[in-house]
DNA sequence: CACATATACCTACACAATGTAGAATATTAT
DNA sequence: ATAATATTCTACATTGTGTAGGTATATGTG
């Protein structure tokens, strides 16, 4: 797959259409469904987007009949894993735990949250 | 402060080392500092960066003499976190399981990192 | 088969962020 | 006063983003 890139606010939101529709898409579909959460996108704009992120390795696409099918390449699962692998090289260094500190010490990790996480980690442990 | 901003990667850079000269920095000492990594930077452009990060709510500065005194804003951990909410609304929902669900599918968690985490979260249960 | 129509692709533009740094200005030591 | 020095102002090319009009293309219908 070579260069996967980031994706932008507007591409992201379109994105997530795309996941939420299964295997793939048509446009008019696409189009259609975009209609719901109303972002006041002509359909040119939407176009440009699927263009985009066909170029940063998210998406392509197969002419069937008159319009096009869009297909991800990557699962959204995928794809937060590559923001989240990114994300934490540039600011944490690559630590988890200085992630989760950082959310610690700014008061941003509920009682719950600590203990939804606390679980889900001595459950991974029977693992080893 | 107002409205914190995002830093640019050069940005950082420069501020990781006015966090690491302690309470706050001169312009000459920052400059020098800054010729141990190498960065090609001309003088004027870490100025520019510098002069960014007060527009961005990360730094001030005082004259002092005929040359600029540096002091931070925030911590460096406040930063971190500042950054650290930012991400997990936009990418993970505001969601902590998400974020490290998605590392763990990726297998970017290493087995050190489970149970360095699985301490720390026990540890921080006798809290409650 | 010609053609209207639907759809995609190409091209463009304004605006912001970023890296880069020269020019102009201010301050101080002598 | 003036030279030296550091700061602030201004500028510019590049890239990313949102926005979409214009042009090309393929197809269903008469």
């Amino acid at each position: 797959m070579g260069k996967l890139q980031k994706m932008s606010e507007a591409e992201r939101e379109v994105m997530q259409f795309v996941w939420a529709a299964g295997r793939s898409v048509s446009s008019a579909k696409l189009l259609d469904d975009l209609k719901t959460i109303n972002r006041e996108w002509k359909p040119n704009t939407v176009l440009t987007f699927l263009a985009r992120l066909i170029e940063k390795g998210i998406l392509t696409s197969v002419r069937h009949g008159r319009s096009n099918e869009y297909i991800p390449l990557i699962t959204e699962s995928e794809y937060k894993q590559f923001e989240t692998r990114t994300f934490l090289n540039s600011v944490h260094d690559g630590s988890v735990k200085s992630f989760i500190t950082a959310l610690y010490e700014g008061n941003d990790l509920t009682a719950e949250e600590i203990a939804e996480l606390k679980q889900w980690f001595s459950q991974k442990e029977a693992k080893e």
